[in-house]
DNA sequence: CTGAAAGCGCTTACAG
DNA sequence: CTGAAAGCGCTTACAG
């Protein structure tokens, strides 16, 4: 089913029939035509090609969005909000990673579908680098390279500040910090910001996930006792996800939260309320950043935007059942 | 950046580049030429131009999956498996629904792309209805409409039988089933083998979530009560989000799971496993869904697979913390 | 108001 | 071993 085939089918030319389907008719077409057009349209089912029109107009219509976790659901959150902001516009895409190709791999293959544009959260510089200039791009959440594209960040020092003057509030002083990979430059600036409130941090081995029985969980498992031993009365999590994974373990060893051990993520992920204890989370609009990063990559593809623009998202902290009053060592 | 330009750059045709780049110059390429043109093309950095390669060969690349709930961390899972499948061959993508768009709109777009396969995940007859015929297509999880396509289906029948063995075992007789929308194939065989096992199963409202703030989630925590009071001692609920929703609102409610009401899910979804209680459900294996969905649309693809083709993955009860001794009533 | 023609960037017989 | 040419299905000036 191709436009020849409608074409022949009305008895009027090619152009003719791509006028009508693009609603440019108006004024160029007998309205009778575009009529005629329109029901054999309809009959047949005929849908434009959209890698011919691609390749003859030189837009897409599609935009990419990338992001470091596919499974984490804060990035579905970030991917709804920008979708609903590209509207008819633009189709997302969110392409899903193979396991066994690095990032580099995807990368090239979804260059290689000339998309209009692509929305890249929490890369890490080098992956950053990778992309082509003239590819428009909008960073979600990576505070370190602002200023090389048109960027949405978190203000994750409010955030931050927030969760320490509350947790200091409860008389907790022995904070402990797990921490993730891959070095995404969010991760950075939460650690430095966690690390300028509270001097003794404690810091320990970065996990990409646990919420996923790995070695990463057993190490993870591991050395709670160790920490707790040292008199840490909070461990703080990079990620929500990180937090559901401690306070499991914290459970399976027989410690009590917010009894025994606070916990506190970041992200405050669409599940995180249902947790029990509810999580205490530093919380960003992900919706928001979805929809705010989309509007500047129309701005940018339409050219009414420069690489410098900037947009910061407030942070604000979510006080709920993992977080209570430090217990005194005995 | 186009073949011409890196044609030119080698003093060699269009045709070499293209023979050269797609991997099938041997024996039709000098090997010097070979080399010089790879030289080139990496260091200009050329990629093919997806949309014109699509065009000229007729096959995208590129195939879609399309689940209901774009953020159920489920169909996360099953892409995952699916891709890791496609491997190289293939790039599979999500397309990510806008909110304002219904279901017909979205398809329409992704036929759109002329992709060279679908999986879809759980439509409804109407959904599955919708697409064209010529398009190869595997259908997960919708036991209701298999013949029409090659499937991927669930044994749900076992799974329940085991949920209601177990159930029994533990004393629960009155039994309520918390189900959801849209209407899916699935969600139908799960509610009918389960009205099969329990004569007098209490049915209420169906819900599309209560894992956000709505006010699903405010009818589903105001009848709670209720049906507790009608001497319910289990809530099976049709998906883990429902359940976690429902454990929630029971805690909000002052009743304890599972000493005071058994909840179990349906899924095992990935953070199933860190509530508090951890969920008891029946399980399907969602990788192995997609992994075996996506290398029948392979075969379908090559012309090795019939529509007739039909797979059914097992079911397991995976018993956690939110099922207990029932509790028998003052 | 309508259609013929060129061109988008590739691939693939085909001829040499 | 190499290249010229046709064709994939569209859109868009352009001529009438």
């Amino acid at each position: 089913m191709r436009a020849a085939d409608v074409a022949a089918a009305a008895a009027v030319s090619e152009s003719t029939v791509s006028l009508v389907v693009n609603g440019k008719w108006e004024g160029r077409v007998a309205e009778a035509t575009a009529e005629r057009v329109l029901a054999i349209v309809e009959r047949l089912g005929y849908v434009v090609h959209e890698s011919a029109r691609h390749l003859a107009t030189g837009t897409s219509g599609a935009i990419a969005i990338i992001a470091p976790a596919f499974t984490n659901p804060f990035y579905s959150k970030v991917s709804l909000g920008a979708a609903a902001r590209l509207g008819g516009r633009f189709q997302l895409v969110f392409p899903v990673p193979d396991r066994n190709d690095d990032h580099r791999t995807m990368l090239a293959r979804v260059l290689a579908m000339r998309l209009d544009g692509a929305i890249i959260a929490s890369p890490t510089r080098v992956e950053l680098a990778a992309v082509p200039d003239d590819l428009p791009v909008v960073v979600l959440d990576a505070p370190d390279l602002a200023g090389v594209r048109p960027s949405v960040n978190l203000d994750v020092g409010s955030g931050v500040s927030a969760l320490s003057a509350h947790l200091r509030h409860l008389g907790h002083e022995m904070v402990a910090y797990l921490d993730g990979t891959p070095e995404t430059a969010t991760l950075t600036a939460r650690r430095a910001a966690l690390a300028g409130e509270f001097a003794g941090l404690v810091l320990h081995d970065r996990f990409a996930t646990v919420v996923e029985p790995s070695a990463a969980w057993e190490r993870a498992v591991a050395m709670l006792p160790d920490i707790v031993a040292r008199g840490v009365t909070a461990v703080v999590c990079c990620t929500d996800q990180h937090a559901y994974g401690v306070m499991r373990a914290l459970r399976e060893l027989g410690l009590r939260v917010p009894h025994d051990v606070s916990v506190v993520g970041f992200d405050d992920q669409p599940l995180s309320a249902f947790m029990s204890p509810a999580l205490t989370t530093v919380s960003f609009p992900a919706s928001e950043l979805g929809e705010v990063g989309a509007g500047l990559l129309i701005d940018l593809i339409e050219g009414r935007a420069t690489p410098a623009l900037q947009r910061v998202l407030p942070a604000s902290l979510v006080v709920r059942g993992s977080t209570a009053v430090a217990r005194t060592r005995p």
